[in-house]
Order: C-alpha cells, then sequence, then structure tokens
DNA sequence: TTGTACGCGTTATCAA
DNA sequence: TTGATAACGCGTACAA
C-alpha cells in the first residue's frame, strides 16, 4: 500500500537534488530559474504526480485566485446566464468561483458573505436578496479592501461598482410602447420597491403615463414576488373587476408572472392583444414559446456577468482602475412581439 | 491608519492572556475549554474583529469544507435546478460549492478537475461533458481516494456512486405511451449516445418497439444537441419527407427541441398531436406554455443535486458507508399533457 | 542561478 | 483545563 502522504516540492527538490525554494520558482516559472533545471522539475513533478496545494500557496502569498459569487437564488434563466458568464470570464483569467444563494433572505446572506470572507476570496460578486436592508454585512470586505462587484440587485456604496441596465429607462419604453398601442389602463405587476430593479421599472412606468398625459392609480401596481402563482393571481385579480374597470394592457416586472397571467386570461375567453395587450421583462425563453409571443425587454445575462468578472479581475490585477467610476450600464432592448401588438389579429 | 495585518488567533490570546491553542480550541467548541473562557474567547473575538482564516486551517486539517461541482453547462433549466438543490444542502451541512463548467469539451474537464484538485476539495460531484470518453482526468481523486459522486451524465467506476433516474424505464414509458395512444410511426431525436442519459433513452424507445412488434427504423433516430436550432431543423427534416412517410409521433430527449420542433410544424400547419403527436424529457419549464402542453419526463434536478451532495457528506463524516451501494436511482414520472393525447382535440 | 531560513495562521501532540 | 511547540506546504528575503 502506498503511503497516503500528499507529494510536496520537497519530494521534487529531494529527487532532483536541489532546493525546494529553486523547485517552487520552477513550477512559478519564475525566470531567475535556468531553462534546463525548470525542464527538469516540470518533468519530475510529472513524474512524481505532484499536485500543488493552492491553500498553502494561497497562505503565503495571500491571494486565493477564488472569487465569491452571491446570488438571491440559482435557479432562474437570467442568474444562470449570468453565472455561465462569470465562470467563462472566470475561468480565461485563472480564477475560481464559489457560488452561493441567499434564497431572498438577508441573514442567509449575510452567513454566506462570512464564509467568503473566511474563505479569504479575491473579489465578491453580489446580487442582493428580496428583504437586504443594509451593506452592513459587507463591513468585512470593506474594511479589508477586498472589491465588491454588485450586479442586477445593487445597492450604491462609494468605494464598490455596479454592473446594471438602466431598468428606469427600459420599463419607460414598455410602457410608452403600450400607450402607442393605445393602451390606456395599464396595469403594472412589480416586485419589492426596496430593489433598485423594481423600484426603477416602476418609475419608469409611473414617467411614462405621466408624460402621456395618463393618471396612475395605486391599484394598479401589483407586488408580489412575480412567481407563476402569483401570475395566476394577478389574473384572478383582474377577472374579478367589474369590466369597465379592467386594465388594457398588462407591463409585468417579469416573463413569468407576465406569461402564467396571460394563460389564465386566455382560458377565461380573453383574446390578447386586443382585449388586454401584455409585455413583460427578461426575454425569458417562455417569452417566445407563449402565443401570442410575449414583448419584453431583453439583455444578457451572460454579458452582465462576463462584465462584471472582467472588471473584477481586472481591478484584481491593477489592470485598470474601473473602479473609478461607479457603476457601468449595459444595453437592454425592448423586443416587440405579438401581445402587444393591437390590431394585428393573427 | 488602522494596521492592515490580519486579526490573529494570537491577538485573541495576547489579549486574554491565554495561549493561542486555547483560543484555537475556544472557538471551535471545542468542551476541553471551560465555558467561561470560551465565552470570553468570543467576546473578544467579536471586539477585535477576528475572521478565521480557512486556509490556514485547511493547511492544518487537511479538509477545506469545499465540495467541486463540475457540469457540462450552467444555464440550463435542469442543471440550475440541480445547482440549487445542491447548493442549499451542502450550505446546511456547513459546505461550500466551487462550481465550473466544461461548456461539454472533455479538455476543460480535465483542466477543471485539476483545479479542483489543487483545491483540496473535499469531494468531486460530476456530470461528463458531451465527448468525455475516460475517467483518466479524475486519477487523481481517485488515487487519494476523494469521493468522487456522479450524477445524472455518469459513467459507471469501481469506487464511486452515480446519482440518476432511470432513462430506459422513463423513455420506455413514453414510447408505450404514444404506442398505446395509436402512433405506429415514432420518431427520436436524441443526443450523443456515449452519454448514458442518451443511450438510456434511445434503448428505452427501441425496446418499446421491439415490445409492440414496431419496426425499428436508423432514419427515425435523429442525433443533435438538442437545441432550440435542433428542435427547428428536425421539424424542416420531417416537411423534407415525403408525407406519406413522415412520423406521426416524435418522441425528443428533451423539451427544448420537442418544442421548437412543435412550433415549426405548428407553422407549416400541422395540427398537434392530430398530425403528429408529441413527447419530451425533463418537464421544463417552456412544457406548460407551449400549446398544446407537452407530455414530458418529470424529475426534480433539485431533489438530484440534494441527494448527491447528502451522500457525499454523510460518506466524508463517515456517518454511513453510502457508497457501497454503486447507484442511486431517483423516481421519474410521465407527465401526459395534451401533445400526445390523440383524439382530444380541444 | 541557486540555497538557507523563516513565516503565513491554524491545529495536533504532548506535557503539565 | 490549559500551554508550549511543532508541524501543514509553500513563497520569498537575503545571502551565496
Amino acid at each position: 500500500m502506498a503511503e497516503n502522504r500528499e507529494v510536496t516540492i520537497y519530494d521534487i527538490a529531494k529527487h532532483l537534488n536541489i532546493s525546494a525554494a529553486t523547485v517552487s520558482r520552477g513550477l512559478n516559472n519564475n525566470p531567475a530559474v535556468s531553462k534546463n533545471t525548470r525542464k527538469r522539475i516540470a518533468e519530475a513533478a510529472l513524474k512524481l504526480g505532484y499536485q500543488s496545494n493552492t491553500f498553502a500557496s494561497s497562505l503565503r502569498s495571500k491571494s486565493t485566485h477564488t472569487l465569491g459569487v452571491l446570488v438571491p437564488r440559482l435557479n432562474s434563466h437570467f442568474m444562470s446566464s449570468v453565472l455561465a458568464g462569470m465562470e467563462k470570464a472566470a475561468n480565461k483569467h485563472g480564477y475560481n468561483l464559489i457560488i452561493a444563494q441567499s434564497l431572498e433572505e438577508a441573514q442567509n446572506e449575510k452567513l454566506n458573505a462570512d464564509t467568503m470572507f473566511n474563505k479569504r476570496v479575491d473579489g465578491l460578486l453580489i446580487s442582493l436578496s428580496y428583504d437586504t436592508r443594509t451593506l452592513d454585512h459587507l463591513e468585512p470586505f470593506f474594511k479589508r479592501n477586498i472589491p465588491v462587484v454588485f450586479f442586477d440587485r445593487v445597492h450604491p456604496h462609494a468605494s464598490s461598482i455596479s454592473v446594471v441596465i438602466n431598468n428606469y429607462d427600459a420599463a419607460y419604453k414598455v410602457t410608452s410602447h403600450l400607450i402607442e398601442q393605445g393602451c390606456r389602463r395599464i396595469m403594472h405587476l412589480g416586485g419589492n420597491v426596496l430593489r433598485n430593479v423594481y423600484k426603477d421599472r416602476f418609475d419608469g412606468y409611473r414617467q411614462a403615463l405621466k408624460d402621456h398625459d395618463l393618471p396612475f392609480q395605486e391599484k394598479w401596481h401589483w407586488v408580489s414576488a412575480l412567481s407563476e402563482e402569483d401570475g395566476t393571481a394577478a389574473a384572478s385579480h383582474i377577472l374579478d373587476m367589474p369590466a369597465s374597470k379592467r386594465p388594457d394592457a398588462v407591463f409585468s416586472a417579469n416573463d413569468t408572472s407576465a406569461v402564467y397571467c396571460m394563460m389564465a386570461l386566455k382560458a377565461a375567453g380573453f383574446h390578447i392583444p386586443d382585449d388586454i395587450a401584455f409585455a413583460g421583462f427578461n426575454n425569458d425563453p417562455i417569452s417566445k414559446v407563449i402565443e401570442p409571443n410575449l414583448t419584453t425587454v431583453d439583455y444578457s445575462g451572460e454579458t452582465m456577468g462576463d462584465i462584471a468578472v472582467n472588471n473584477l479581475i481586472n481591478h484584481l490585477k491593477g489592470v485598470s482602475n474601473l473602479f473609478s467610476t461607479n457603476s457601468i450600464t449595459l444595453r437592454a432592448n425592448l423586443i416587440i412581439r405579438a401581445s402587444s401588438l393591437k390590431g394585428s389579429r393573427q
């Protein structure tokens, strides 16, 4: 039976009758080591089955090449696209990702942030939970100047950067589009206005109404978690209204609740978009499957993840001081589909 | 300006006039330390802003409380559900996840496996890439007895465990169901048969045909990556056939390509299920949105992730030796919806 | 170009 | 119940 001890640089050193220091330098391609010994070291490492011990190295070098990623939920189309983009970018630069989810609870967010700090991630990428109210739990990072990048669900902070889309503008455009289609009574299915994404979408919606001289009614702002069930519930709510009081359009802050609201209304005999027009947000795969296809706002999660990670890593490497800016705003596009095109009866 | 040095257990020790060893024990809730000193240590730690350094600890204790997760792609509905289940289970036991994607390439899989080994993950959870042919790249893990759990896309290995569903059985049931609906010419949209999930689904399909005395034709086995585009292409392929040669049912190995195939055929004037019936696999959100709703196979990614992690952690903790078994098969259910119910014209 | 010697922050061993 | 001390594996001044 083979000994179960790790193969270390000392084993390589002994094997080649050189010092461990030289081995260490050789493995790190330090040019101070002669080409020849570097080659011999590499060969010996392979032969002995050496695998570097990352955290012994981290302990000395104070850098882990690991980034922490903290998100509300892992299982949404948008978030998994973001993660895919992040992983790809991180991998390209030799970084790894530790990923955790807060499950929309500030308390979990704090616990996970602490763990990541204890694992000494080189940087943190975070999208805030539904009910996070302060950034106190990130103080350890701020205090030790570990860079924090906020994305999507952000919170302003002096020494951090945010990667976002212009939610206000996108919502303004969606709402204006619905108004241009002749809609006058536009309901908004929104999320918790504590989060910028939902507050900004709501604000954009309201401003568009205002700019078109349309009144806003508090009862048309239906706040929920924007789940499938919430979409269905919103439909019931609409069905419960007297016919004359019903909205003639719905702008939902995500596609899921838009689609489930549509399906329930269709089942109740409504014709979309003629009886009621629809627009969502996210360009989720279901938006291209529902009939009629859902008008929505498209923005790339992969790009958001890529940009967030690249900025973080550039900052870490000192390549650029992009943290001198406060936020990066990515492009978001209104995608007009049949669900909001009045008179285009199919 | 504060010194930028870490707060260590030595600082706490000095502060309390006790030894670092005691502090270490106290922080780890070692019962050998008196309740009182444990309390004083905790207070001092808080006061001094101490944050434990995980990898200094790992270096000594030879355990990282970190699990590696290696998947083909992060951004699919199924995979993100699995990850959500894994993260939840891991977090509950105080473990963290390092997540990487192979992007369906064996080469990336190897690189990522090496990195994870170097980061000394306590265990590895892996779903194989599209073209992985051997497990050579996992040898470092096997050699050092670091447990490996395969899930979904697995490969038999003596000292590892697999968490799967019975793909063969599910596909057999789907196909039998289509046959019972009167379908006789059933096409199969499949994936690379190098992977168990696609091979088993294909085998189950073929066996069902055989058991019902239906001939199998090689041209009805359409292999692709099962993307949206592949689904659309399959539809073109069907449309290119002479009407009399066309299949009367399609069983796709995932919902995405089933749905896109359906949409293209619907656009071409086909009525589903009367002209051609459909069944998919995965119970993806789009399967409940397409009209008619798609018959599919439902199995919980979250459960698969949960089971995989729990087994791994139990094994690590020595709580159970579940690795004595070779594989765990989770429930998968045939969900019959309108897309395969002939004669149920709506 | 290479070697010596030490320290990173923690835990394990042994002794008290 | 606590303390002194030696590791864990690696990187880096400094010296040679």
